[in-house]
RNA sequence: GUGGGCUUAGUUCAGUUUGGUUAGAACGCCAGAUUGUGGCUCUGGAGGUCACCGGUUCAAGUCCGGUAGUCCACCCCA
């Protein structure tokens, strides 16, 4: 009987071809991640609700994927989600990292500059670009102040997204200045309103934001003195300006362009290409509402598919969990979202691995001691082998070997074996040699 | 959470407009031509309860309703 199987909804398995691919992607980033001196920590899939609700907003804790608590009745009626689960899937890597830090504190030497590249769940609706589980590689450094920690993660988003090949803009801006212009037009506790609002500029237009912030409870006159942010256009450094004059007297707002101002100007005298990646748009607010400072996006320049990229400061998220006066900043590669916008920019060509490098013809067991002896030789030398494990003709194993696109056969059969040499083909020229074991070494090795 | 499209062989899709005998193609797969040499060619073969459930009808892949999956947009986001 033939039975309908399927992954659920928003989920992906992963080919072995798809998977070579991705661990093309994986190995950059973990190798970036170890050249800047950070470390791997895991965190378990589930969490504790109570260390994951409340942190990423309301429409946050609407995706959280609960976990039913053991040892439940079958049959649940009108029970309150307290009582059924208390358990959640990890919705990002950042909250579990908070708790993780809070739990280990007396373990940790801070600055701690960790690593983590695992799965996180949100019970989104998936479309394009947009799953139920997917991978996030989290760079963080918690317990320092220091801007510098801000200037070295730009520096390497910039290195690993040049090693991959993809063109990026990293839109920059900061917490404290979204604060401080909702200030400036005398609506602080409008703020996440004005930055719904504003975050659509590009999308819908000026007219429109507008409306929206109508609707939103400002005021005409609140509006009109929003304008000028809204159609703020022109370089950094002209943008920067204007705001030195808009944000004036204005405490918060003018330590918001201190810092973005800081990291900027560092990376402009140090790394100017680097700094030429950098666009700063007062239109960038991110939702997750634990950033206090610097917050960063990454776009593709060449497709269309939301941010690969993105992270900020975070002042008091050990606070929630009773550690204060502990300031994190991190970032957060999307390595689905960067797969996907390599699949079309065409980047994986000539990266990907093979999943050997030679295949050893079976001609029965007779041979088996000079297959055997040969491939354990090979893999000596770093070369991956397959021995084709069943006598079959020689059509089928040649296929075998084009299909997993193994680049080269190796024959032993009568001939060889009294030769002391082996038969080594080039399945992409079809050229075919005789030789000793250790030309043939050579010749894989200068391939 | 809201709205729309789609679902037919392993895969990509025709066929649905106008219901009518036995549902097609390409690619892929298997076998042979070719028992120590693959890709090309030729010959043959396997493979479908037309997503699922129900309704209308003498008759449904085709029309209607529901469910699920998938894709897209909005919301939000990696």
């Amino acid at each position: 009987m033939k039975v309908k199987v399927s992954v659920p909804k928003g989920t992906r398995d992963f080919t072995p071809e798809v998977m070579l691919k991705r661990k093309y992607i994986f190995n950059i980033l973990e190798k970036n991640f170890r050249l800047f001196g950070y470390v791997p920590i895991e965190t378990p899939a589930l969490e504790n609700l109570s260390t994951l609700l409340g942190k990423y907003g309301e429409e946050g804790d609407k995706l959280l994927f609960k976990i039913l608590n053991s040892g439940l009745d079958t049959k649940i009626e009108n029970k309150e989600i307290k009582d059924i689960s208390n358990k959640g899937l990890r919705y990002d890597l950042t909250v579990p990292f908070a708790r993780y830090v809070v739990q280990h504190r007396n373990e940790i030497t801070f600055p701690f500059k960790r690593y983590q590249i695992q799965s996180v769940w949100r019970a989104d609706k998936p479309q394009k670009g947009r799953y139920r589980e997917f991978y996030q590689c989290d760079i963080d450094v918690i317990g320092s102040n220091s801007l510098l920690n801000e200037v070295e993660l730009i520096l390497i988003i910039s290195h690993v997204f040049s090693e991959l090949g993809i063109n990026v803009t990293v839109k920059l801006n900061n917490r404290k200045i979204l604060a401080g212009i909702a200030q400036r037009i005398n609506a602080p506790e409008k703020l996440t309103d004005i930055t719904i609002a504003i975050d659509k500029i590009e999308k819908i237009g000026l007219e429109k934001v507008k409306n929206e912030l109508l609707q939103r409870g400002l005021s005409k006159h609140q509006i009109d003195e929003l304008e000028p942010v809204l159609t703020l256009e022109g370089s950094n450094l002209e943008k920067t300006a204007f705001l030195k004059t808009y944000l004036e007297g204005i405490a918060e707002g003018e330590k918001g362009l201190e810092e973005l101002l800081f990291v900027m100007d560092t990376l402009r005298e140090t790394f100017p290409a680097v700094y030429n990646l950098i666009e700063f748009d007062t239109s960038l607010a991110r939702g997750l509402n634990y950033y206090t400072g610097a917050i960063l996006e990454v776009k593709a320049n060449d497709v269309a598919i939301g941010s690969i990229c993105g992270g900020g400061r975070y002042d008091n998220l050990t606070g929630i969990f009773g550690m204060d006066n502990v300031s994190g900043v991190g970032i957060s590669f999307g390595a689905d979202r960067i797969y996907d916008v390599m699949e079309q920019l065409d980047l994986f060509n000539g990266v990907t691995d093979v999943p050997a490098k030679v295949l050893f013809i079976n001609f029965g067991n007779e041979y088996l001691t000079y297959i055997y002896e040969y491939s354990e030789t090979l893999r000596e030398n770093g070369i991956s082998s397959i021995i084709y494990p069943d006598k079959v003709k020689l059509k089928k194993q040649f296929d075998y070997a084009n299909k997993n696109k193994i680049p080269f056969v190796i024959i032993i059969g009568e001939n060889e074996v009294n030769n002391s040499t082996v038969a080594l083909k080039n399945m992409q020229t079809g050229e075919q040699q005789e030789l000793t074991l250790l030309q043939a070494i050579e010749t894989i090795k200068n391939n």
